[in-house]
DNA sequence: CGTATCTCCTGCAAGC
DNA sequence: TGCTTGCAGGAGATAC
């Protein structure tokens, strides 16, 4: 599921919700995602309060005054904003309370994550793994250009969609919108990263800023299961060129869209278009 | 350091 | 209908 746009439109709408509200009670009922998640998570954040929600990579950030909880949404996680009295799901895996609602975390295939880490996430230093935002991100920088990505991709001997997907270089970036956005540039996902023009590359920057943009917009992609916390769908799947269309059409030229493997992920491309 | 491969887990759809 | 198989949006660990 979740990509950055998807992440930023579950910030989106969770910020002013939980804008400002204390955290009540916080119910670990499963502690098993990616990496066991021990009690601290629930002695550290009991009884604070909110004071900002945001995001860096495909990351959700709690914050609050003394530290935040960083929550990452795997392939099938997703926050609901629901009544405290609500039925539980199968795969509730985490609920915070607040005076009037709860949050809860529903994760099928449990590659989810979540981690207590004291301070200010903004000077987190355990996110300098991570690359460059591509689009505007009110807490982190986000200078994204082509001559970051010309410098970034000169000893890349990777194929290009594989490359885009590394979140080392640039983050937020998954299957889908790495697919959309190579179409949208005219790159055959197959070219290697260090051996694409300069021309080509200051589209593909273009491209990544222009699909990502339009996808938050959208409010995400929801293919099979994304809903936002107020159990909205997203709606980008309907602007989709590539992306799951093997043998349909290109919207361009009309030859049919081929599906290839790559680093044990699917790639769509349109072989005409894209060179 | 860069690259390729494997892995965690459940749900669903396709194929037989 | 019911079974088996493969695949799904991520990314860390490991081996070379």
């Amino acid at each position: 599921m979740p990509e950055l746009p998807e992440v930023e439109t579950t910030r989106r709408a969770l910020l002013p919700h939980i804008l400002g509200q204390k955290i009540t009670n916080i119910n670990l009922y499963n502690p098993n995602l990616r990496w066991k998640v021990d009690g601290t998570v629930i002695k550290q954040a009991y009884q604070q309060t909110i004071c900002d929600v945001q995001r860096r990579a495909k990351y959700l950030i709690f914050q609050a005054s003394n530290g935040f909880l960083l929550s990452h949404l795997g392939m099938s996680g997703h926050w609901k904003l629901t009544d405290k009295s609500a039925e539980r799901l199968k795969h509730d895996h985490l609920q915070i309370d607040f005076d009037d609602f709860c949050l809860r975390y529903n994760d099928s295939r449990r590659f989810g994550s979540f981690q207590w880490i004291e301070g200010q996430a903004t000077n987190h230093t355990g996110f300098s793994h991570l690359g460059i935002e591509p689009i505007e991100n009110p807490n982190f920088p986000y200078d994204f250009d082509i001559d970051f990505l010309k410098k970034a991709l000169k000893n890349r001997k990777t194929p290009i969609k594989p490359t885009l997907m590394n979140q080392k270089i640039i983050v937020g970036v998954g299957n889908i919108y790495a697919n959309e956005a190579l179409f949208l540039a005219g790159i055959n996902p197959k070219k290697l990263a260090h051996r694409i023009s300069k021309a080509k590359l200051e589209k593909l920057v273009e491209a990544i800023i222009c699909v990502l943009n339009q996808a938050v917009k959208a409010g995400g992609t929801t293919l099979k299961d994304f809903i936002n916390p107020n159990n909205k769908t997203g709606y980008f799947q309907l602007s989709l060129n590539v992306y799951g269309r093997e043998k349909e059409p290109c919207h361009k030229c009309q030859q049919s869209i081929q599906k290839i493997i790559q680093a044990q992920r699917a790639t769509f491309y349109c072989p005409t278009c894209q060179k």
